[in-house]
DNA sequence: TGTACATCAGTGAACGCGCGTTCACTGATGTAC
DNA sequence: TGTACATCAGTGAACGCGCGTTCACTGATGTAC
C-alpha cells in the first residue's frame, strides 16, 4: 500500500473494510471510526465519502445483494428450465449465503431501518429478488405453469428460503444446520409444492 | 401507583416497561436507563434484578414467545384437525403478531445473539414451536400423514411462516402487506403443499 | 514546459452524548423472641 | 405487642467508554493559460 496522503479510493476500501469487520463482529459494533482506524484512516476521513454510518451501511447492505445474486446465480448454473432442482439450487445459495455472512445478512434486510439512503439497498435487493423470479419464471414456463403470475406463486418458495436462512442463523434448535439435509428439505417442499399447485 | 420506597415488583414492571418501548423506538435504542427513568427508578436499581441488559432482554424475548404462542392458538381456536386452514390460521397470527410487533420480533430472533442468560427465551420459543408442531400432527394424522415426522413435514411451513413475517417486516416492496392477501397466499400454499406431499 | 490557482481529500483535535455498570449508602420490611 | 436485628431493594453519584460527527486546517492533485 503507497504511504500517500490521499488514499486513492477510500469510499471503496471503507466499504470493503465494513464488509471485513462484519465477519469479525455482531453488526451493531462495527463502527465508521473502527473502519477508518483499520485503514490507517482519520476517524473524519469517512465524511468525505458518506453522509452518515447509515449511508455507508446502505452501500454495504447494496454489495451484499449484489453477491447474493451472484452467489444464486451461480448455484442455478447451467440453467436448464426443465428442471425444478436448478431452482432449489438456487434458493440453497440464498441459505448458505446467508449463514455464510450472518451479519452482512443483518445489515441487508434491516436496511429499511436505515434512515434515508437506503434506495441503493432496496434496488440491488429488487434486482436480486427479479433475478430469480425471471428464472422461476421459465421454470414454471416449462412445467406448464404459464397462466400464474411467477411473483405470487414464487412467494412462498422465497418466503421459505429466507426463513430458512433467518432461522438457521438464529441458531434455532428446531433446525437442522447440515447442509445435505437442508438441501433435502428445501428439495422435498420445493418438488411437493409445484406438484400441489398443479 | 403507590409512592414506596421499595417498587412493589419492579422486576417485572421493568420486563413490561421494555416490551412498552419496544413498540415505541428501535431495540437497540431500548436502554436500561431508558426503562428505570421511565418506572422513575434510579439508574442502578434495575441491576438488583438483572445481572445486565442482556438478561433483562433474554426475558423480554422470553414473554414474547409465550404470547406468540398464546396468539397463534387463539387463531387456531376452535381447533379441528380435519381442517388445513386451522393450521393457515396459525401461521398467519405468528405472521400478524409478528408484523404488530416488530422490534419484539427482533428481540425474540435476536436473542441468541445475547451473551448468556438467553436460555429463558429459548426454551419460550421451543414450546411455542412444538405447541404448533403438535397441532400439525394432529392435522396430519387426520389426513392420512401419520407414517411422517411431524418436525420435518412442518418444517417448511414453519420457515415459511417466519420468512413471510420477516419480510414484511423488513419493508420489502415484493411482498403484499394486506392482510387479506397474505392470508390467501399462505393458504394457498399450504394447501398445496399438502397435496404435493401426499 | 512552467506557473498560478482552484479544488479535492485528507488531518487531528475536540464536542456532546448516553449508556452500562459499580458502589457505598440508607430507608423499608420481615422475623425471632 | 414490642423490640432488635438481618436482609432486602432502593438511591444517586460517579466512572470509563467509544462513538458519530464537526471543523478549521493543510497537503496533494489537476487544470488553464
Amino acid at each position: 500500500m503507497s504511504k500517500t496522503y490521499h488514499h486513492g479510493d477510500l469510499r471503496q476500501a471503507l466499504i470493503a473494510e465494513t464488509l471485513k469487520l462484519l465477519k469479525l463482529k455482531p453488526a451493531e459494533q462495527v463502527s465508521v471510526a473502527d473502519a477508518a482506524r483499520e485503514l490507517g484512516v482519520s476517524s473524519g476521513a469517512p465524511y468525505r465519502h458518506f453522509k452518515d454510518r447509515d449511508a455507508l451501511l446502505a452501500e454495504v447492505a447494496a454489495i451484499g445483494f449484489d453477491s447474493l445474486r451472484d452467489r444464486m446465480s451461480r448455484e442455478m448454473d447451467p440453467f436448464d428450465p426443465g428442471d425444478i432442482d436448478r431452482i432449489v439450487a438456487g434458493g440453497c445459495g440464498y441459505i448458505f449465503f446467508s449463514v455464510e455472512n450472518p451479519e452482512l445478512f443483518h445489515v441487508m434486510w434491516g436496511a429499511a431501518r436505515l434512515k434515508d439512503a437506503h434506495e441503493v439497498a432496496q434496488k440491488s435487493g429488487e434486482r436480486c429478488y427479479r433475478n430469480f423470479i425471471e428464472n422461476l419464471a421459465r421454470v414454471m414456463a416449462a412445467k406448464g405453469f404459464d397462466s400464474r403470475e411467477p411473483t405470487v406463486f414464487g412467494t412462498p418458495l422465497w418466503t421459505m428460503v429466507h426463513g430458512f436462512a433467518s432461522l438457521v442463523i438464529a441458531e434455532n434448535r428446531m433446525l437442522d444446520r447440515d447442509s445435505a439435509s437442508i438441501r433435502r428439505q428445501v428439495a422435498d417442499a420445493t418438488h411437493a409444492y409445484f406438484r400441489g399447485m398443479a
